[in-house]
Parts: structure tokens; sequence; C-alpha cells
DNA sequence: TTGCTTTAGGAAAACGCTTTCGCAATCTAT
DNA sequence: ATAGATTGCGAAAGCGTTTTCCTAAAGCAA
């Protein structure tokens, strides 16, 4: 058997309270006991058992990461592990563990979490949008359990929740342009329904409207590198043509930029592309995009932090966290 | 306060023993008495305390996985991702929970593992090659603790780990390559000291003399576009043309493929190409290349499933696995 | 000194389960 | 009918901590 806090009293000739008291940095024990104490510990590489030491606080120090896991992922969605990755950091700094749990796709999240809630194997949830659902966002508050949820824009609750404002992010492109000195700027969206496209066109027609000036047009399309790229060439024989164009997602922008190779055009001096979010294969695209980025790591960051501090302070009201969108000019973007 | 067994037990008319070997299913207890207890427990909502029950029952049902993390790591490397994703599918299909442990850079992975092991706060241990030591390799075999090292060849022990057998793929490219008629083959290799590799080459040149042929070239480059890419242009203006060329990693293919189209050679009719890997950029690069790749979430599902049968059967001894390749035939190669 | 306050540390209950052991009650074989 | 085996359930100990009280000793003011 591995050594408990009864071998560290009786070695350190105290009471196993005393021990408890010396872990727990308990104030009422004098310098040298705990000192004494401590050396114990050291000397016989005790470490409190945290089975037990859960259990008696009542406290896991576990957090769940609720989201939908499926193979390829990965390589579909590496926001998604960034985000973990950037909670695990703080959590791991503030004492806290994460653990990873995917709702198969044929369950109900609400389910998942009443289960782990009674069961009380995590002290709070993160949940990712994957893994959202209307009846968790019914069950939720009035559930009292610390959670956050993170980047689904159109799930309506009064939760925590953290997100990036894409209106912003679109309203940053475009600015961008103008200030590079382009004008006659073109939008490619993605599907009509997507709040997310949707969102970031608002940004854009923002700013048009603002600086007083006109679309050259607004064109939807299937986000695949052919269909966009049939667009793009549409647009580029349109009768206005544009100096610049704001590509909704990435694959929007491979489409366009295989068109506009094939117009013989040059970018950035001819015509300049600005897209949305870093994915690893837009460094090898050619150019490489100016994009307005989220730094998904640094929300990951702060869903955790904004969790632990609901934790510490339940009282604490709802909080919601917007990223701030950054810009990260590359090639496809100049002062002209 | 939540709801008990004991509560259970006072419903039901039983002892809490009682309750507990229905919740656990001892055969001791009658079918009428499991009903009855299992309609009370349905009734009042009511889960078995997980916290009490781990310190009761000595375990966890919790595995940690050991990696280190870091900011864009979800970029760089997504294939970490989809073994975890593939852990975490069997873990939770047999009952336990997966947890991420980051160890930091600058923190001895041995450290780590002595402290979860004496804390008990796991009953297993997933070990991603880039948190393994020398350190950890001589520590595990004497602690007699579940764990399974992931991927990392040069990792010398005597553990229970889960590979790939490069060589093996270096050898079904090579057999591709010849199977489609290719004959007068280039390899490009990485860096020199780089163990993957030197296998994928290893296996190359075993068929290439079991063939009787002669490869064209062997080069080593660094792996990036532009690097390769200067590479692959001497290779074409070398004294040999080659009809065909192994790539040794995505990088190389990519800067291989610009070269060639530089030269004005059409792949895969002029010459064949042929890499490892299936990067989520593969799609887009031009031909989407054959490739030979992994699944790395099966390699996750098979890690899990071994150090599953390692816990549940402790005298079992070191095991191997060895994922095969897999030949995923795209654009770049042809029959010829 | 006396009585009061403060301080340091110990005893024991509590946390909610599991598990061992024992004991009736029932069944089975003779 | 009786002894032995079997079945179904309960009592209680145990898991390794934390935490609440309590007490003895020490400190302090008068």
């Amino acid at each position: 058997m591995s050594i408990t806090i009864k071998e560290v009293a009786k070695e350190a000739g105290v009471s196993i309270s005393t021990v408890s008291k010396v872990i727990n940095k308990s104030p009422t024990i004098s310098q040298e006991t705990a000192k004494r104490v401590e050396d114990v510990m050291k000397k016989l590489h005790y470490y409190p058992n945290l089975r037990a030491k859960n259990f008696a606080q009542k406290s896991t120090k576990n957090i769940i990461f609720m989201t939908r896991l499926q193979k390829d992922v990965a390589f579909m969605n590496p926001h998604m592990f960034e985000i973990m990755c950037g909670a695990q950091k703080t959590l791991a700094a503030k004492g806290y563990n994460l653990s990873v749990l995917s709702i198969d796709s044929d369950a109900e999240p609400a389910d998942e979490a009443e289960k782990i809630i009674a069961q009380k194997s995590a002290d709070g949830l993160i949940i990712h949008g994957s893994a959202t659902s209307k009846g968790l966002s019914l069950l939720l508050p009035g559930l009292n359990f610390p959670h956050i949820i993170i980047g689904k824009p159109d799930f309506e609750s009064q939760l925590c929740w953290i997100d990036t404002n894409n209106c912003l992010s679109g309203e940053i492109a475009t600015n961008h342009l103008c200030n590079c000195g382009y004008q006659n700027i073109a939008f490619l969206c993605g599907h009509e329904e997507d709040q997310i496209s949707a969102h970031r066109l608002q940004g854009f027609r923002n700013v048009m409207r603002e600086k007083e000036l006109t679309p050259v047009c607004v064109r939807y399309t299937d986000s695949s590198k052919d269909a966009s790229c049939v667009v793009m060439s549409e647009v580029l024989s349109g009768e206005k043509m544009p100096d610049a164009v704001i590509c909704e997602n990435n694959s929007i922008a491979l489409g366009s930029l295989k068109a506009i190779h094939d117009f013989g055009l040059r970018i950035p001096e001819d015509i300049g592309v600005i897209t949305f979010d870093n994915y690893p294969f837009s460094m090898i695209m050619d150019p490489p995009p100016t994009v307005v980025n989220i730094d998904v790591y640094d929300m990951g960051l702060q869903a955790a932090s904004m969790l632990i501090r609901k934790i510490k302070n339940p009282s604490l009201q709802v909080q919601i966290y917007t990223t701030l969108p950054e810009l990260i000019v590359r090639g496809s973007t100049v002062n002209i």
C-alpha cells in the first residue's frame, strides 16, 4: 500500500489533523511544526490522495470540456483544439484539470450535462458550440452550475458566453482595404443563412455606408474552391471591375485567388484580397492572404478564467466576453 | 443537499448495501428488489456521487493524456488531436474519462508522471511522444502503472507502445509507383537525422533493391516550400530525369509540385508524385497528391483499448502495436 | 499570583459510497 | 422431518482526507 497521511503523522509525531492543516496551509500551525511535517512529507514522498481529498472537500478540481468529436475533426476544425489548449493552460495554472467529453451525435447535450452535475464529476463545464442545444439552454440557467458557452452566436440564453464579433471583423477588413487605398470593393459571402457570414457582411456594409462608398457587388457562393472560382470570374468579368475583394472564408479566398490568377491580374497590385481566420493552409496560398483573425487560443484562456471566477464567486452575474479580431497583413493587400 | 444512496434506500425500503449492489449489478440481488430500487432511483433522479464512488473503489476511471501543448499546436499538429479523439472515443465507451495534461516546456515528464501516480488521480496514462523523456523511460517500467506511449520511434524502453511503421510506408509508396509503371524514381528526404525520414528512405531502398531498380537520386532538403522547390528543380535539371518522385513530407511535396509546374511538366503523366500523411491542406494542392497515410484516429482507438486491457489485466506483458499505413491514391500518380 | 485571552494542536465526526461477513429464510436431499 | 446448502439482504467497517470543535499551554494585564 502506498503511504497516507497517517504514516506522515506518526513519523512527524503529530496528529493527522495537523498534517492536513500543513497540507492546506492553515495559519493555525506554527512555523516549526509545519517545517517538520513538510520535511517528513518530502522524505516519505508523500502526496495527498486526490480521490480522498476530492471526496472530503466535495470538489473535483475538474472541468469538463463538452463538445462533439468525430474522426477528422482535428483536421477540419483545429480552432476547437486551440480553444481547448488555451483553456487547459489557464485551468492548469489555477489547479484545475481539463477533461474532454464528446457528446454522441445522437445524444442530447442537456442529458449529458444533467448527468455530470448529478454525478458531481466536475466543478464546471466549458461547452463548445457544437455541443449546445435548445434543451441545454433551457436547462442550464435553472441549475446554477458554473459553465460557459463558447462560440455559438445564435445560441440564445442568459448564460455566460464568449464569442467573436464577426461584424467587427467585417468592419476591420473593410477599413483595412480602404486604408490601403482600395475603393471598389466586392464581397463574396458564404451561404445566405450562415450567421457568421451575415455578420461579416453587415460589418462591410456599415463601413461602406460610413465612408460613402458603393460596393461593386455582393455575391453568394458555395464554400468550395471551384464554385467560388466561378463566382469570382463572373465578378471580374462584370461591368464594374473591383480593385479589391473580401472573401468570407478561406475556401472562397482560395477559389478567388485562382480566378484572379487565371485572369492574369496581379495580387495585390491590381486587386487586393482579404479574408478571415488564420488556417494553417493559408500559409501555402499564393500569395499568403491578409486575414482578419481571432485569437482562439486566447478565447480558451479567457473562457477558462471566466469559468474559474464564476466557480470561486457563484454570485457573479452573466458575463459576455467578446474577443477582438486582429488584422494580419500578408501578401494579398498593399498600400496603393 | 442533493440526494444520496441513503434516501434511495429509505424510499425503497431496503438497506444502502442493497442499493449499492443494485447500482453495481451484483448478482446476489433478486430481480424484484433490483427493479424496485431502480424505479426509485429513476423517480428520485438519483445518480451515484462519483467522487464517493471513486474514493471507495480506489479508482478514478480517469485516464490522463500527457502531452506538450502550446499556442498553435492544433494548427501545426492536428494528428495529435486526432489521436486524442480516437482515444476519447474508446475510453468513453469503456466508461473512462479522458483528461488532458500539458507538460510545461521546462518540466520533466517523469516528475509529472510520478505525481499523478502518487496522487492517484488517474488509472492510466497515455503519453504522447512529445511528452517523453529519458527520465520517464527509466521511471515507468519499475512503477507497474498502466500506461502507453504513442508515436516516438526512438524512445527506447520496454514499455507498451504504439507506433507507425515508417519503413513499411516507404515500401508501400515505392511499390505503388512501380505498380503504376514508374521506374526512374527520385527520393526527397527531410533532415538527415530525422528518424521518420530515415525509415521511409529505408523502405524505398528495400523495394528498389528487391526490384533491382536504381534510384535516380536521393536528396536531402529543408522542409520548406522554397528550399524543396530549389532541390526539385536541380533534380529535374539533372542528367537523369526522374519519372516519379517520393517526397518525404507534405511541405517537400508542395515545393516539388511548384518546381514541376515551373518546368512545364504534367503531373501525373510526365512525372508521378507521392508523399506521406494526409494533411488538410493537401486537399488544396494541385493536383491533390497521392499519399501513404496512417490512420491516426485509429491509433488513438487502439492505444486506448490496449491501455484498458492492461488496466483490467495487469499481468499483461509488453505489447507493441503498429498501425498499418494505407495508400490513398489521388491525382498525382496514375498507371502509365 | 489570578483570571482572561490567545495560540497550537488533537479527537472525532463527517463525506457517500463499497464490500465483507454474517444471519435468516428458503430450498434440497435424504 | 432434519441437516445441510443456497439465496437474499443487512450491519458495519473501511476508504483517506477535511473540518469542527475542544483543550491544554502559553501569554498577558492587573
